[in-house]
DNA sequence: TAAAGTAGTTTATATTATAAACCAGTTTAT
DNA sequence: ATAAACTGGTTTATAATATAAACTACTTTA
């Protein structure tokens, strides 16, 4: 009956974040950041672990002297977007 | 722009347990335990969470001689749970 | 050149989830 | 009558997860 909810995706911030990528297509980490209210730590431990599961890339340079990290959806971590809310709507019963 | 999923709802058990009772609106132990496939330790232990939280309540009587363990949602449970998949639904974007 | 700011990472701790072991009985087979 | 297996759970120990605070390594501004 419940099928089981991708534990990546079921957490609040890893999922404000792939939620954000996938319309996005790309994001700097301050601009995640702003966007999801996180601390930097949190945020820093969050992509790390969403990279590690090939969800998202991340991409580091050099702007203006400052270091820039982008991040990316990967189509990995789209495909799993997309089946995590497949499941969730089994658990909240989405009408339409 | 993400606002705060309910944290007692934004766990897989407790979750299935709140969308089975929406629809039934009561059920005993082992139907849930059944429906959600849980442990019977973990199921009892998010069970009691929930009534904790006030989400749920929980009868105990005898029955043929044996334990048995009635559960409901509450006006709040159902409340939480609805503005929870509110919440849920500007994460993953529900178009209709 | 000292203080404040940028852009993060690491680490320690708190919270949460899960499974394994346990409890108090009941039923069934011998 | 009693031992073994079963019912319907609870408690407890451990593993996984999340979060905040402290830290790193620089750069900019005064």
């Amino acid at each position: 009956m419940f099928k089981d909810l991708d534990p990546i995706l079921h957490s609040q911030l890893r999922l404000a974040i792939v939620s954000l990528l996938v319309s996005v297509k790309e994001a700097e980490f301050t601009y995640i950041k702003e966007q999801t209210s996180a601390s930097a730590g949190n945020l820093s431990v969050q992509l790390q672990k969403l990279k590690e599961a090939g969800y998202v890339e991340i991409e580091k340079q050099f702007k203006d002297n400052f270091p820039l990290t982008t991040c990316r959806l990967t189509p990995i971590g789209l495909k799993a977007f997309e089946d995590y809310v497949k499941v969730l709507k089994s658990y909240i019963n989405v009408k339409k």
